[in-house]
DNA sequence: GGATACTTTGAAATCGATTTCAAGCATTGC
DNA sequence: GCAATGCTTGAAATCGATTTCAAAGTATCC
């Protein structure tokens, strides 16, 4: 059937106008249940479906939301997607996903979607582009959330996790298993998360009054690959750390890994935790110690606060969500043997 | 700035016809340098961007997929989105996600986008809805492919795994490790894969001349929960089995956890076998012997001939792709101590 | 130089819905 | 019974691009 049947098709059919049809399909204005159950038998009857485009094209919105993420297979991003999706697809939005593969220009591609008014909001999560880059999108009008950093414009909702505070609770809780060396392998450099991680390390240092060694510290740019290398470095560098806190699951497995490889026992002779409470975390051996964030919880929190603001077009001062994060103590930060520390 | 600037403010600004701007956008028609480049200068001067919903009208497509995924978080369907993903933005078209949750009601109400004319096309991966239900769309002229499921139906490209290939692959290598008692643990019972799977199963038993024992098979549903579950109740059944094929990572995973809480060793005491190399396998310990699908691939390939078919309306003959697979034999599938099976 | 063919451009129709404005109709009140 | 009021419905404009068809302009050839 190559036909598709438009509104006129159905006004014809029942006798009325094309308005009426649309009247009874957007149930808005006053119809009379006589005219509206004519016009629904013939509607079900042809099992007619508006036309999407014309509909978009005419009430200037499209019922789809765009989500900016860097890496779809990570636990950590997809859980937030299905957050954002679920509370969307309730609410009669579709969700277009883009993922940037780390790649800034990717990111910035898919913002053009906002242009070009094919997409009516959009969520960036641990968004790369600049900040100012941000605002200038609000300033053009455009309906914009954040996940993972604040940004200050009273049109753009935000939610995030108190980096700063989880980090001194995990260097805490080393500090308490005894441990006083304690590397952090950062991820990349331009993230405000790691900004804040390390912040939260060196406080909690700071409170513990164990001295800072910067040559504890390495980068590992939030991947596998990042954390493996950086832990090789550390190794290499013979500094007598018993413990290491890596700023994302992710950069831990890589810590496993050469682990594995140079015969090192975790917890004994190394204490790992890691950020992010990825799908994976808890089937390593020993089990990851990490932080858990509510990550389907904060998506959907966004997509709702991102939706409320695309529909009243009052700026609510509920904008910024700060999100308490739980510390999951497992096998790989707990040593059994109470083993003291080696310093 | 709330004005946006429309096709027909270029055109004035630029002393010409709004239908020539659109020939210039759509660098179709010949237009005479000159006027090209006076257009140009205007488009950028404005930074005009073409409405997507007046586009998508006119032109009665949206350049949009749409994509159906029973769980965007499992690595193997994310792997695929990517693959996806990729190719369709490299050919200018945008991508839709549903995560069904292996609902099939959502499934459905999914697929409207195409009567409605969201999206110019759909891929499902793993199909929960019948064939009949498939087919019929395609019938009604909308275009459809499907990954990990062949469909008997010119219009329908589809890509899969030989799965009662790489099965008897799997159990071949089991029996050539030692063993004659094999256990399978099966995915849901609609499935495809489940039956072909089993189908594999069963034929290298009988290829090896081993006798098949009903009891030693348990459902497992894909996921982990229904793999811890049903290698409890295999263990409970006080069978002498000494391998475990499980149809997917995921109950493989809940194998993992059941040995690991009743004390059984990987592989000494008992030897598993997973499919789709997820994520996580490699980083169990022992590392999860699993089959690898190309998934990356897979979706490229599909979402390619998706587009093609959306294009020329001809039907190639080249509709149906089988894909090999390749076993990774990974520490839980073999015994160091090459201890012989207590048969 | 003028007829012919070809290229470039513009005016207007079109895609399929929604929405405004006015007309038609029924109801109410005096 | 007639004017005023309130609902329901329809005709036509609208959203912003693309595309058809015709007109204008330019090049080619005899």
């Amino acid at each position: 059937m190559d036909t598709t049947i438009k509104i006129v098709d159905v006004a014809h059919r029942a006798g009325v106008a094309p308005a009426t049809v649309s009247r009874v399909l957007n149930n808005s204005s006053q119809v009379t249940p006589k005219t509206r159950a004519k016009v629904m038998k013939i509607i079900n009857e042809l099992g007619y479906q508006p036309n999407s485009a014309a509909k978009n094209l005419r009430s200037q919105k499209t019922m789809t939301i765009g989500v900016i993420v860097p890496d779809i297979s990570n636990s950590y991003f997809s859980e937030i997607i299905k957050g954002i999706e679920n509370i969307a697809y309730s609410k009669k939005y579709k969700v277009v996903i883009c993922d940037t593969a780390n790649n800034e220009e990717k990111e910035l591609e898919f913002l053009n979607l906002l242009t070009t008014r094919t997409i009516d909001g959009v969520i960036l999560v641990a968004p790369m582009i600049s900040d100012e880059e941000i605002l200038k999108i609000a300033d053009h009008g455009h309906t914009i959330g954040i996940v993972g950093k604040q940004i200050d414009h009273e049109r753009i909702p935000c939610i995030l996790t108190d980096n700063v505070k989880f980090s001194i609770q995990v260097v805490s809780h080393l500090v308490v298993q005894g441990h006083r060396n304690i590397a952090f392998i950062n991820g990349s450099a331009h993230a405000v998360d790691s900004y804040d991680r390390l912040e939260g390390y060196l406080k909690a240092l700071r409170e513990h009054h164990i001295p800072f060694h910067p040559e504890l510290i390495e980068n590992g740019d939030f991947n596998e690959t990042g954390g493996y290398e950086a832990i090789l470095r550390l190794f290499d560098k013979k500094l007598p750390f018993t413990a290491v806190f890596a700023a994302n699951d992710e950069m831990a497995l890589g810590v496993y890994r050469a682990c594995s490889e140079r015969n090192i026992q975790i917890p004994m002779q190394l204490a790992v935790f890691g950020v992010d409470n990825n799908r994976i975390s808890r089937y390593l051996t020993p089990p990851l110690s990490t932080v858990n964030q509510p990550k389907y919880a904060m998506g959907a929190l966004l997509v709702e606060k991102l939706i409320d603001m695309m529909h009243e077009n009052e700026f609510s001062e509920n904008r910024v969500f700060k999100i308490d994060s739980e510390l999951l103590i497992r096998g790989s930060s707990v040593n059994r043997t109470q083993q003291k520390d080696q310093d």
